[in-house]
DNA sequence: CACTATTAAGTTGTGCACAACTCAATCGCG
DNA sequence: CGCGATTGAGTTGTGCACAACTTAATAGTG
């Protein structure tokens, strides 16, 4: 088998130029995709995200939602605003932990779910994919984000300087 | 095997949110520790992708750029206006087209490339994967963004209503 | 109890993605 | 040739990602 070590350099670059593009072009394909089913739904692509957490979980504080979608409130705080402007949430402080903001559906941002309901299968359908190979590929996502986030940045840090 | 049609909606939405999240995930994953990897070189992912469409041609116009990162000039130009600024790459009208920008590798931009042979070795080496899985991976993240770029914008327009 | 450390949310600043637009240069057709 | 259509860059405005920071509330320790 063709391990790591028997690449050199220069093909090793133009290998990283493909796998980065790739997942990079991927990511905004699914983007526009979901841009276009959304729009009816007055929603972008992460506040899309957002509203599935709230679908399944119905009520969370902002820290729950980062948590699931490893965002930070720097990212949630502004985009919980939008989605509060639109009437699809509430926020409110939490009684127990005045430092908690405690996000719910509102009546129509569970009303919103009915819509939303018929975009995945679409998308699912666009992508020629069946069902196993859906969930291989997550698996294999899933996989190498762990990957990722376990590195020890202090590993990668030498890099430029090729130590 | 199981097909779509026989999934029904509401585990279709879980799933969706699975898909979603985790081809999210693993990009933000990818650009975590590729932001580490080049903080060295001064370069973001982005400009990262950029140099190493220049370092494989040299010298390119704004839209062959575009074209091959699938970016538009509104993304590009601020991010090569920042390139020029760190002074690894040079901008100029073209003689014959002076509608069409040349960005061309100055020798510093040229002497990067040293640099960065180090980064993607690195990088495959902390997602565990041998090469042929990176090849197939990316082959299955090429075909998915080319189904999803073929998709009809008007056959996702109904999504919302379920028509 | 007092005081420090930690935690949750929010703010600010930078950079990217993209839609919608402007402007100038070029093309192409009558 | 003249003139409308197209093309290539660039600008503007919105939203997301993230680092660094602020603020207020809570937890933990002596």
């Amino acid at each position: 088998m063709e391990t790591l070590d028997t690449v050199p350099d220069e093909d090793f670059l133009r290998l990283d130029h493909q796998i980065c593009f790739s997942l990079h072009a991927a990511t905004r394909a699914f983007n526009g995709v979901y841009r276009e089913a959304l729009k009816e739904l007055g929603l972008t692509y992460p506040q899309y995200l957002v509203m599935l957490v709230l679908w399944e979980h119905g009520e969370l504080p902002v820290k729950g939602i980062g948590e699931r979608l490893r965002l930070d409130s720097g990212t949630l705080s502004p985009l919980l605003k939008r989605l509060e402007a639109a009437g699809h949430v509430e926020r409110r402080r939490s009684p127990e932990d005045e430092r908690s903001v405690t996000v719910r559906l509102t009546a129509d941002g569970t009303a919103l779910r009915e819509k939303a309901l018929a975009v995945p299968r679409r998308i699912a359908a666009a992508t020629g994919l069946e069902v196993a190979e859906i969930v291989d590929l997550r698996e294999r996502l899933d996989a190498l984000a762990a990957r990722l986030d376990a590195v020890d940045p202090d590993d990668l840090g030498s890099c430029a300087t090729g130590a």
